[in-house]
DNA sequence: GATGCGGCCTCACGTCACGTGAGGGTCAAG
DNA sequence: CTTGACCCTCACGTGACGTGAGGCCGCATC
């Protein structure tokens, strides 16, 4: 018979936890002493055991009382449940961690930098592409609103921005990955994430607009290389995504 | 300029979120109607997105408002501490799918009682866990034997072996069920059989070494969840049962 | 111009799984 | 008989919102 200290060191939970599954009548010790000391015999330790086997596994102490009291609780279905829950939750953490290793990339190279930083982290083809793009859309349309809206970023804004593209563009390509048609929802999902991002971050960007990016992503061969270096039909694919997004919104296309 | 409802579509946030954030001053929309409605700009959908960024790489809002608010702050030691919490909480969440599955496959195996049961129980888990076993046993002791006479088992013997494990198994599940104490003449009965039945098919299996086995059944995630899969407490149970019959055959247990 | 209806506002309390004291009793050792 | 480690019960705090209640705003419709 074990005092909520010795169990508390034994289980590797906090007093307060067991006092806490105590209240809420989850784990109860079924003897006290005369001064009032929990003790928990082999059994409450095996409750308590089991309790924090489904804990680790992420279910909620609601559940875990549920489960514990119904023998008849559907508990396959539970499991597979929380089994999805828990693989939403793996690759959302995966996607996480490559962001900020993106992050930390850019932070440490971005760090000692200057304004100029906006080269560095979309790398030097951007420095021919800015002039190709004055020649096809003059200074005064959406070039012009997005260095005017850029002009002041600082470079934390620019790694965070280098950090958010990377995150929608590895959406994209997962989609991708996952064999979603260029027409799916999902698909149309990513790359309007990427519309809005520019529209955000740069200029104000309509879904004909997008469509000329989309064309070019196929076209020039700067950007064709760059998706498909990620993912082989990449570019045409989103390309089709981005026109049937379009489609969706209204937007006639021909 | 974009009320609460269109940014919260947007940005796929509730309109709670930017109550909240207004509220501790994490994102305040620098304009209001006269009605007294939020209006957002673009720096504050901009900001906005910043809070997002870092709320999806698992920072505390407290934390953003630091890290935004200081230009001195130490971004990079930041981003590296919450990559190194990621990543534990990705070893987590892997360890604890890996566990979820051994569960999940027990219940499914175990509750209609049908096809697979201890053959692939024993047979998955021993190779995937035989290095492991290995270690611990030695190459030349029970886990050796239990190798050196399975070797040529045949389909048939298999097949028995596989109907033998499952009726000892359900036979333990039912005592269980059934409410008996663990050192009821029924629960001990229902153990030794597995006892018996391993000291026929893999190794000689003494009372002291079934203690050991019954031991880990609870201490081992492993196997804890595959018998937590088949009966809620089943585990704990079980190895008490043994340590029980253990006893009654004379056998000193501490 | 009254009426609806969807959207917005501000309180303000609820949630979950505990953390964190305050104030005080208990128990074995010195 | 005191000391210090351990235990108890309130009871409020935490983080990141959820969830109404009660009421104003603005536009369309009868």
């Amino acid at each position: 018979m074990l005092t909520v200290g010795a169990v508390a060191e034994l289980t590797n939970v906090t007093i307060r936890t067991l006092h806490h599954y105590d209240e809420i009548g989850l784990v109860r010790p079924r003897h006290r002493t005369d001064a009032g000391y929990r003790l928990y015999d082999d059994r409450d330790l095996e409750r308590l055991q089991t309790v924090l086997f489904y804990r680790e596994l992420g279910f909620a102490l609601e559940d875990i009382s549920t489960l514990m009291s119904d023998p008849d609780f559907d508990r396959g279905r539970a499991l597979r449940e929380q089994r999805k829950h828990l693989e939403g939750e793996s690759h959302r953490l995966e996607r996480m961690i490559q962001a900020i290793d993106d992050a930390i990339d850019a932070h440490e190279r971005g760090i000692p930098m200057d304004n100029e930083t906006m080269f560095e982290v979309f790398g030097e083809e951007q420095r021919a592409y800015q002039r190709e793009a004055e020649e096809r859309w003059g200074d005064s349309g959406a070039w012009a609103q997005s260095r005017r809206r850029t002009a002041d970023y600082t470079d934390q804004d620019w790694l965070e921005l280098k950090a958010e593209s990377e995150a929608i563009v590895t959406e994209i390509v997962e989609v991708f990955r996952s064999g979603e048609p260029a027409d799916s929802t999902a698909a149309m999902d990513a790359v309007d994430a990427h519309r809005q991002q520019i529209s955000r971050r740069f200029y104000d960007c309509s879904h004909e607009m997008q469509v000329g990016l989309g064309e070019m992503y196929v076209a020039d061969p700067r950007f064709a290389a760059t998706y498909e270096g990620l993912a082989v039909g990449l570019a045409a694919w989103a390309r089709d995504a981005i026109v049937a997004n379009a489609r969706r919104a209204g937007v006639e296309v021909d």
